[in-house]
RNA sequence: GAAUCCUUAGCUCAGUUGGCAGAGCACAACACUUUUAAUGUUGGGGUCCUGGGUUCGAGCCCCAGAGGAUUCACCA
């Protein structure tokens, strides 16, 4: 590799501009600490013209965001912590001596846009009454060295030269998150969404725990798995598509509430709701049943959108959600034919194929009972959806880990929630009849064997562990992408993941 | 996986019938001590995504490829 770096005329000049600091005596890059002692958005929220005294010998850093030189004095835009505040820097000031190099050429030549600094002065009010930080001291912490894209907002609140393109805006975003302070705010609401669930299962005495990522047997879900190898062990090894066969573990192992916060990895395609690497929770809480935890969704998802948005209604796609329990609970076969007129819980597999011929829905011959019934599910009820709502009570064929109904044949104790269209949860009475659960993994096997790529493994190990006896327990996921989606209004699961999985940038 | 559209300066984008590569911001130089999309004057900056083809001549037309966006399909 023998690449001869080549610049950019910017920077080119940011490079020059670099060593002109190192042959001034300025180090662009400081070890000492610089002394902050105060924010941009206290300064700007709390600061009078009545209690300017309290506001000198402040110290702020942060970015520069702009500059306006105006002859023997300047202002700058700083934006510090996402907050931008102004800064006066007058020459005489900073350069209180014969020697004014610091202003001219430090400040007015050498400090470029993106550049981090950091400023200390007092706080002022201009001739136009914009709240500024009139700058006494200025130390270069670090020097950009790449022109940073320049918004600009005008009084109106018209944007100019947005920064804009998604693909330049995911692949560097970092950048992103400088020149578009907003997309913060979707960052933060993640944070304090997953803080809320997490504190809410913590005061119940809910145990949080980590089981593999790297898995011998990709089980408890229904999808392509990432494969990998260990080089030691000489085996092969599978990222995993879910971990709720580790968990249920821990439930015979005693724990009695658990749950796990962490990414998942399916080998699928990538659109406005999927990730291959995504979020999810699981908990698994013994002694209860699915009906009770419908209750703590309820329950669970009024305490974040309270703590996270402080009501608990959100904005969603054109609609206002009201997270605020009871939502409906359907069952399935009613939704279908609350949407179509039309009850197909007695269907067998032939007649439900022609129904789906009827209403153009396409069908494979691989798809089994269960598939056909979600198919139809998918294409007549899921997209009515809107407000959170409980679809329950689901064939057996498609839930190889749920309980089997206590009362209706047929059906498991497994409801899912669906939130704007898109499921959101998904829960059981978790099946812990070790007999039952063979041969629900032995039926499995048979769907396979006619084609079914996403027909789960039967897992040995997991069998052994329910033969000790696992205690009757509710089960629940939930996908954090999609929850923080419809909490803060993105319709793309790439504006609520900071990297989202891009294709490689081809070679130049 | 399919269809449609897109890819031109650091950013946002124009680019006429195929005939010298453009604008705003940013950058450089000069001026300017309360501006705020600062301003004025001047200037520099390009692998027009890549590779072929047609043509006297291609940013523009044709073919192939890469990447992106949207919609659809697939995917608990």
């Amino acid at each position: 590799m023998n690449t001869e770096p080549s610049y950019s005329e910017q920077e080119a000049i940011r490079r020059q501009s670099l060593e002109s600091i190192r042959a001034a005596g300025i180090n662009p890059y400081p070890a000492e600490m610089f002394p902050v002692n105060a924010s941009a958005k206290e300064i700007l929220s709390s600061f009078t013209d009545e209690n300017k005294e309290q506001w000198t010998q402040i110290c702020l850093a942060g970015r520069l965001m702009s500059k306006r030189v105006q002859g023997k004095a300047s202002f700058a835009v700083l934006m510090q912590d996402g907050v931008r505040i102004q800064l006066y820097v007058n020459r005489d000031e900073i350069c209180p001596g014969d020697d004014k190099e610091g202003y001219n050429s430090l400040f007015k030549k050498w400090l470029d846009i993106g550049d981090i600094i950091g400023v200390k002065g007092y706080v002022f009010r201009t001739m136009v009454g914009e709240i500024t930080l009139h700058v006494q001291e200025l130390t270069l912490l670090s020097k950009c060295l790449r022109p940073l894209p320049i918004v600009k907002t005008d009084a109106d609140g018209n944007v100019y030269d947005a920064f804009s393109d998604p693909e330049l805006r995911h692949r560097m975003r970092y950048v992103d998150l400088i020149v578009n302070p907003d997309i913060r705010s979707t960052f933060i609401a993640r944070s304090k969404i997953v803080s809320a669930m997490r504190s809410y299962f913590d005061a119940q005495g809910w145990l949080e725990v980590e089981t593999p990522i790297l898995q011998p047997i990709h089980g408890g879900a229904a999808a392509r798995p990432f494969k990998t190898h260990h080089q030691a062990l000489d085996v092969p090894l599978y990222l995993r598509i879910a971990n709720e066969l580790f968990l249920k573990r821990l439930l015979v192992g005693g724990l009695e509430g658990v749950y796990e916060i962490g990414k998942m990895f399916r080998n699928e395609g990538m659109d406005k709701t999927h990730n291959p690497e995504f979020t999810s929770m699981e908990i698994y809480v013994a002694y209860k049943d699915y009906d009770w935890m419908m209750g703590m969704v309820e329950d669970c998802l009024a305490h974040i959108t309270k703590a996270v948005l402080g009501r608990t209604t959100a904005e969603y796609a054109g609609n206002i959600l009201e997270f605020q329990g009871p939502y409906a609970r359907i069952p399935l076969f009613e939704a279908i034919q609350q949407q179509t007129g039309i009850d197909v819980s007695g269907m067998d597999e032939e007649q439900l194929r022609n129904q789906c011929k009827v209403w153009n829905i396409p069908t494979s011959p691989d798809m089994g009972k269960g598939k056909l019934i979600d198919q139809i599910f998918g294409e007549k009820v899921e997209k009515t959806l809107i407000q959170p709502t409980f679809i329950t009570d689901y064939p057996i064929e498609m839930t190889p880990l749920a309980k089997k109904h206590r009362s209706k044949e047929g059906l498991v104790e497994r409801f899912e929630l669906f939130i704007s269209g898109k499921e959101v949860a998904n829960a059981y009475s978790e099946l812990n009849d070790p007999i039952d659960q063979r041969e629900r993994f032995e039926d499995q096997l048979k769907l396979a064997n006619r084609g079914d790529a996403d027909a789960m493994s039967l897992d040995e190990e997991f069998l052994k562990s329910m033969e000790f006896a696992m205690p009757p327990a509710s089960g629940l996921g939930i996908g954090i992408d999609r929850l923080v989606m419809m909490l803060t209004n993105q319709t793309s699961i790439q504006e609520v993941l900071f990297f989202p999985q891009m294709r490689p940038e081809s070679a130049k």
